[in-house]
DNA sequence: CAGCATCCTTGGCGATACTG
DNA sequence: CAGTATCGCCAAGGATGCTG
């Protein structure tokens, strides 16, 4: 059978749960263009502390996501980047990206309203 | 200049936190065909508290994705429906309840593979 | 550089009881 | 039926300090 979001004991409900979380949205949508150092993410999403940016990837490459790379040098560097899987998501993330950013507007004048009353 | 997700003091963060949101994704979904009632709500999404429901659904009205009509009669009636702007969100919600759905087992197996190690 | 470990606080959230 | 109000917890998450 199918699985159902819906129901709270459903697996899919915990990967909505994780697709949707704000800050792996931020993540995915950073390694959309190829990859990227952990100072990288770390400079780019405003924010992050840096325990929720570890958190955050080892959940994703958990889910497998993401990879990751260490690289045995002085300084250390570690690599991400996303799998297939995490790439399928890419635009769905993007559509959730472009939606808050053209319809914000929209959202600030609806509160205003709402507010205001 | 165009908003930016990026930025923890813009606003579309604050957008792309709410319809990320675990419950605000859900209940969208459930008002996908149509009006519904409060306690329709209550009943198809499970797992959810009336104090988070009434929370979630007071965000999404506030946000204007979706309006709460109430009806002056015996026993109370109050109906759920979304906004032109609710369903602009639409596609996007549903095509994450497709992902997670249809992503799940590849999901389980990236778990099963990474617990392992 | 890329973390891990620890402490500590806040507020998210559930549970329960009550009301128009 | 559709909430509001209150209490209480515990886990999410920030801040700090340390390390390979």
């Amino acid at each position: 059978m199918e699985p159902n979001v819906y129901d709270r004991k459903c697996g899919s409900r915990q990967v909505l749960d994780r697709i949707g979380d704000r800050w792996s949205v931020l993540v995915v949508l950073t390694l959309a263009d190829g990859v990227k150092r952990y100072g990288d993410l770390a400079r780019r999403i405003d924010g992050i502390s840096q325990k929720m940016l570890t958190q955050t990837l080892r959940g994703l490459e958990r889910d497998g996501l993401l990879t990751r790379e260490v690289h045995a040098s002085v300084p250390p560097r570690v690599d991400y980047a996303l799998t297939d899987l995490g790439r399928s998501l890419l635009d769905l993330v993007s559509g959730l990206e472009v939606w808050a950013t053209s319809h914000l507007a929209e959202v600030e004048a609806a509160r205003a309203r709402y507010d205001a009353r």
